[in-house]
DNA sequence: CGATACTAGTTCAACATCTAACTATCTGGC
DNA sequence: GCCAGATAGTTAGATGTTGAACTAGTATCG
């Protein structure tokens, strides 16, 4: 490889630590889902609809710009909860276009019994930081993505 | 939602942010290379490539780990950029098994053109920190890596 | 009131990835 | 030398995603 001027190695190094980062977290968590029926796409978009404020209820469209999908991708991830058992969808009887997401007694169970697990493991993903440093860590993102929202 | 006790906002919101700061990334690196025939992937094998000591040469194995994916994806990486003309593929006359991935001159070319608006991409993304704050936060994240590497 | 434009959700084809099986080759004991 | 076991790469089938086309229902405004 030939000399690379133009680098600087506070951002090369910040850019490919926090993807080493994410990629990690990303991996634990794909862990703690590996080997059960329920996966982690399972997870995010039901914890996405039970974020919701009261009623606890969504469009898909909704629910797909939460988890940053395609409303595409959102109605196969649907399909496989209303398969489940774990959410219900139904036509909104104002605008018949619309369907609304349903968290069932089930899919709040499956939710309360997973949310808990998946922040201990955040926690302990960050347990290697002090209180300070991760208020400091939390300061510079806040700031780096301040200024990406312009 | 129910109460959630036992969150921790530095955490979710220390984690939360990076995941958002990845996602900007990562777009803005995939528009980078929306429109042309060259993709974002292609990019990133023939740079796993062009990192290598000197000689410059890999298997696809070696590119497989470097690139974090499995050797089955890194076999239709290569058929593209071989297939564009920007790697040759030969057999370890060695090891029969093995397979030496090299870049073509018009590889190198591709590269050397790519990794210095990839740079470029990845400094005004970071813009918004000074270097004493590049530095912490690097700091902070090699503190994090170490602890997550044991 | 009716034509037109928009919106919500779904379906479909293309794509990249993964895991698991398979082929070919090499290695190490016996 | 030969056979069992490891290793490199590929292939096949399944999965989850996207973008684009499609269906159905709603809103606008002349």
């Amino acid at each position: 490889m030939s000399q690379i001027k133009d680098m600087d190695p506070e951002v090369e190094g910040a850019i490919t630590r926090m993807q080493d980062v994410m990629r990690r977290l990303n991996r634990s968590n794909a862990a703690a889902y590996a080997g059960s029926s329920f996966s982690e796409e399972d997870y995010k978009t039901l914890h996405a609809l039970m974020v919701q404020p009261y009623p606890t209820e969504a469009t898909p469209a909704q629910l797909a710009e939460t988890c940053h999908v395609t409303r595409a991708a959102m109605t196969s991830r649907v399909d496989r909860l209303a398969e489940a058992g774990f959410v219900t969808r139904e036509v909104d009887p104002v605008d018949r276009r619309r369907i609304i997401v349903r968290p069932t007694s089930s899919g709040r169970a499956r939710w309360t019994e997973l949310i808990g697990k998946g922040m201990a493991r955040e926690q302990q993903f960050l347990h290697a930081l002090s209180e300070q440093e991760k208020t400091q860590l939390n300061a510079l993102l806040r700031k780096l993505l301040l200024s990406l929202e312009a």
